[in-house]
Order: structure tokens, then C-alpha cells, then sequence
DNA sequence: CCTGCCGGGGA
DNA sequence: TCCCCGGCAGG
């Protein structure tokens, strides 16, 4: 939107070629230090015929217009006018095109700045002092950028009636996405850095792009699976919380309605739904997402969600049309697995769910299995039918002073017992939206094994150790049982023979 | 497996 | 409250 007049207005500070004054036919090289725009009444539309102010190398301030100016690396692009090489920036502005990688990126924080035509004139003092500098070294470009940047900012809170917190919240941003950059492009070799657009694109909301703007080569073999990625990573602006999202299942089984692409962005929809969830920040790069057939006796794992539907529909269901025709019956009939090579918790912390028909029945994600050595597996069940339902375990209730109940302050229906070695879940399912409950149950699956031997179980203090000494079974046998204490009979405690 | 006995439930 | 019993857990 902004990006034809912020690319006019990032070419300031940029180096040009300018047309030797000699004639001789070698061009000069010039910083541009201003922009007269003596047309431009109608900036967007209208041609317009800039001048511009050009620090040559030698220091001397020239003016050249547009047609005597180019913007170029090297001496072989340096033909052209200045507009064409522009515009060149704009439509190519997708950060692919090499020799304007820098401008373009200049385009696209102004862009996120959202500068307006009339900050262009404000400008000119504020670079119109930049003096010479070296214009050669990777480093030029970055220390320009943010010092334009600062520039920038100056110019816009002094001519720019920009409400103060908005403009602050887009500073903050802003500067994210700035370190960001700053750190990707210092990490990455030149030539593979992520493409400026799809920073702005974060800045937008959009994250269609599939696998995000964070999503590193090591994704580039599947997409299916890059959406946790930007999920819950890349987002700069959006904190993660502590909960799990997993329920929150509101992402899209995804192959239900289509093809892959189309999953991908059912996920990012998905995902973005989440990005107020509470979202605990987990090393995502080492995992690796699955798809399970759970058909009886098959167990066959493929990396894409179409892929495992396309086998259910053709091997398992039989039918041999494509998934135009689906009934998204297949989609019972697999389970993501999120294979992690990094950590059980990160594991169990992350998983997704599959399919929107059964969130309610994750309060019963279990491992299914754990036969991978190194690897962890997790098999996240999707589907009702599969959970063990409702775990609906008896609550001890009793008001026993040894009991104590864990009750999740945003789950009312969901309590787990200490009490006794079984782990009980009053009530049925937890609901997509008790985030907590369920970041309680998949992040802390040890918790589960805890919760087997809960406190009480310390042994001789809650449940009465074993008598050692004899007692009315032992002393009268059964034949007698009608001699036994009241508490011996009611296979109770003892209490004649005490120990 | 034997045994103590807790927790729950029926009457 | 009495009485019985399922089932856990120590030995």
C-alpha cells in the first residue's frame, strides 16, 4: 500500500550514479541527500519529475533528475532512470531482488513506520545532514538503515499528527521487526536472507504465507508441518503464554475441506485464533509433526496430513476418488504424532490438535506410544472414539481431611484428586477453552505418574501401617469371625489387638 | 498370595 | 450408624 511512495521515499540516503561530468562516459557514485518533488500534487497517481540532491564523493552537492540518476550496485545496473529502477524495487520489492535488497528493506520499515508523502519533506533536513561516509561494507547498509530509522522517527513525530500511543505501539514493532532483520541478516548468508516482505506481512496479521516468515530452510522439504513455527514462535509482537493451545484445537483438521495449501492456511487462521492464548514458548524447530494411520494393523506414518487421508481413503475405505469426494471419514482414522528430538516436556507441551470434531475429548491426549529410543513419539488422539472418554474416575469426595483437591481456577469441571492413587477428573471433558487445565494435564505428564502416589501415600502417616501383631482374623480365624472385634469384622482397623 | 484396613456404599 | 465389601498395599 505504502510501498511505491516509502520505496520513492527510501531511495535518500542511497547511492547512485550519477552521469560524469566529464563525458567520458564513467559514471559517478553520489549519495542521495534529497528529494525535490516539483510535481506533486497527486503523489500517487500522477507522473511526477523529482530533483535530486546528490553528495557526490568528492563532497560537492550536485542536483540531477530523475533521468541522469540511477540507483545501482554495480556498474552494470547502473543504466537506466532512477524511476524504472525504482519501480523495479517496488514490484520486485519481495526482497528477491538482489542488488536492491538494501532499499527494499529500507522500503519496508518505512513502510511499517508508515511515514506519509509529507515526512518526505521533513526529511530532507534531517539527511540532507548526513555527510559522507564509507559507502562500501556489509556494515553500511545496516548502520544507514538505522540511523535512517531514527531519522525517520524524528521526522514523524514532528510532522506527523500521529496519535502518541498508536505510534508507540508501532515503535515497538518496529523495533522488533528491526533487531530481527538486523539479526537475520547477520546470520545468514546474504544471499538466503529472509525476504523483508514476509516481516511486514507479520506486521499485518497475514501470516498466509506458508511457514512463516520464521520458518528457517530446515522446513523448506515439507509445509505441512512449518506452522508450528509461526505459531507460537515467530510472532514478535504477540507473547506466549503458559498455556497450552493444544485444545484450543481450533485448528483445522487439514485436510477436511481441501488440499495441503489450503491446510496451511486453515493453520496459520488457526494459529492466529491462538495467538491470546496463553501459548507457553517451546523449541519447536526440533519437532517434527507426523501423521499416524491408526487402522487396525497398519500403523502407516506419512509426513503430510493429505498424504495419511489419501492413504485411508484409497487403502483403508477404498475409494479411489480424490479428496474432492472426501466425507473426511479418513479423518478418524489417523492421529498427528509430533515426533520430538528434543525433550519429552517440549513433547508432550506441544501437541496439536488434529481435528476440530473432537476438542473436547483431548483432556485425554495420552502418548500411545513411546517405542522410539532416542525419539520421543506422541500420538496425539484425536478422535473420541479413541480416548478413553470421559475419564471419569469415582471421586473420593468424602471430605477426608488427608484429601486435597487441585481445582484449576478456570476449570470448574475438571479436578484432580490426591487423595487416593486414582487420579480423578470430576467431570467429562474439559472444553477448548480451559486452556490451563490442559496445559496442566500435556505439559507435566509426569505430573500424571505424581499424582499416582500422591502425598498422602508418604506411608505411615495418612494410611495406617500394617499391624504387625496378631489380630482377631489371625487369633480366631474365620470359623470365628463372630469373635472378632466390631473393627476386625468390618475390616477395619483392629482395636483389640493393637499394635 | 496373605493380610490389614481404607474408603465406599447399602440398609 | 451398622455392616459389608472392593481393592490397595505391605509383607
Amino acid at each position: 500500500m505504502h510501498t511505491r511512495r516509502l520505496v520513492k521515499r527510501s531511495i535518500l540516503g542511497s547511492r547512485v550514479f550519477t552521469p560524469s561530468p566529464t563525458g567520458d562516459g564513467a559514471p559517478l557514485t553520489g549519495l542521495v541527500q534529497a528529494v525535490k518533488q516539483q510535481e506533486n500534487r497527486d503523489v500517487s497517481t500522477g507522473p511526477r519529475r523529482n530533483v535530486y540532491m546528490v553528495l557526490m564523493q568528492d563532497g560537492s552537492l550536485k542536483e540531477f533528475s530523475e533521468e541522469e540518476i540511477a540507483v545501482g550496485f554495480n556498474q552494470t545496473t547502473a543504466k537506466g532512470p532512477l524511476r524504472s529502477s525504482l519501480k523495479q524495487s517496488v514490484w520486485n520489492g519481495r526482497g528477491n531482488g538482489a542488488p536492491l535488497q538494501s532499499q527494499t528493506m529500507e522500503a519496508q520499515k518505512g513502510e511499517a513506520n508508515s511515514l506519509s508523502p509529507e515526512a518526505l519533506k521533513g526529511e530532507r533536513g534531517a539527511d540532507g545532514r548526513r555527510t559522507g561516509r564509507p559507502l562500501e561494507g556489509p556494515e553500511r547498509d545496516h548502520t544507514r538503515s538505522v540511523s535512517l530509522l531514527e531519522q525517520k522517527r524524528k521526522v514523524v513525530s514532528s510532522s506527523i499528527d500521529v496519535p502518541k500511543v498508536r505510534k508507540s505501539e508501532e515503535e515497538v514493532d518496529m523495533e522488533k521487526v528491526t533487531a530481527a532483520m538486523v539479526l537475520t541478516s547477520l546470520s545468514s548468508s546474504p544471499l538466503v536472507r529472509s525476504p523483508p516482505v514476509k516481516v511486514s506481512e507479520c506486521l499485518n496479521g497475514s501470516w498466509k504465507d506458508r511457514g512463516g516468515g520464521f520458518t528457517p530452510s530446515s522446513y523448506s522439504s515439507s509445509g505441512y508441518w512449518s506452522w508450528s513455527g509461526p505459531s507460537d514462535q515467530s510472532n514478535p509482537s504477540t507473547p506466549s503464554p503458559p498455556l497450552s493451545a493444544d485444545s484450543f484445537k481450533p485448528f483445522r483438521m487439514p485436510s477436511i475441506n481441501g488440499p495441503p495449501p489450503d491446510d496451511a492456511i486453515d493453520e496459520q487462521d488457526g494459529s492466529s485464533l491462538l495467538f491470546d492464548e496463553p501459548i507457553p514458548r517451546k523449541r519447536k524447530n526440533s519437532m517434527k509433526v507426523m501423521f499416524k494411520c491408526l487402522w487396525k494393523n497398519c500403523g502407516k506414518v506419512l509426513s503430510s496430513a493429505a498424504g495419511i487421508q489419501r492413504h485411508i481413503r484409497t487403502v483403508h475405505l477404498g475409494r479411489n476418488c480424490d479428496s474432492d469426494c472426501s466425507d473426511g471419514e479418513e479423518d478418524f482414522y489417523y492421529s498427528e504424532i509430533k515426533l520430538n528430538t528434543d525433550s519429552v516436556a517440549d513433547g508432550l507441551s506441544s501437541l496439536s490438535p488434529v481435528s476440530p470434531s473432537v476438542l473436547h475429548a483431548h483432556s485425554n491426549t495420552t502418548p500411545l506410544s513411546r517405542s522410539a529410543p532416542s525419539a520421543l513419539y506422541l500420538i496425539h488422539t484425536d478422535h473420541a472414539y479413541q480416548a478413553t472418554s470421559p475419564v471419569t474416575i469415582p471421586s473420593t469426595g468424602s471430605g477426608s481431611a488427608a484429601s486435597t483437591s487441585f481445582i484449576p481456577s478456570s476449570s470448574s469441571n475438571f479436578s484432580i484428586s490426591w487423595q487416593s492413587p486414582p487420579v480423578t477428573f470430576t467431570g467429562t471433558a474439559v472444553s477448548p477453552t480451559h486452556s490451563r487445565t490442559q496445559s496442566f494435564v500435556e505439559q507435566r505428564p509426569q505430573t500424571i505418574a505424581v499424582l499416582s502416589s500422591p502425598p498422602r501415600a508418604t506411608g505411615s502417616l495418612s494410611r495406617k501401617s500394617r499391624g504387625e501383631g496378631k489380630k482377631c482374623r489371625k487369633v480366631y480365624g474365620m470359623e470365628n469371625r463372630d469373635m472378632w472385634c466390631t473393627a476386625c469384622r468390618w475390616k477395619k482397623a483392629c482395636q483389640r489387638f493393637t499394635d
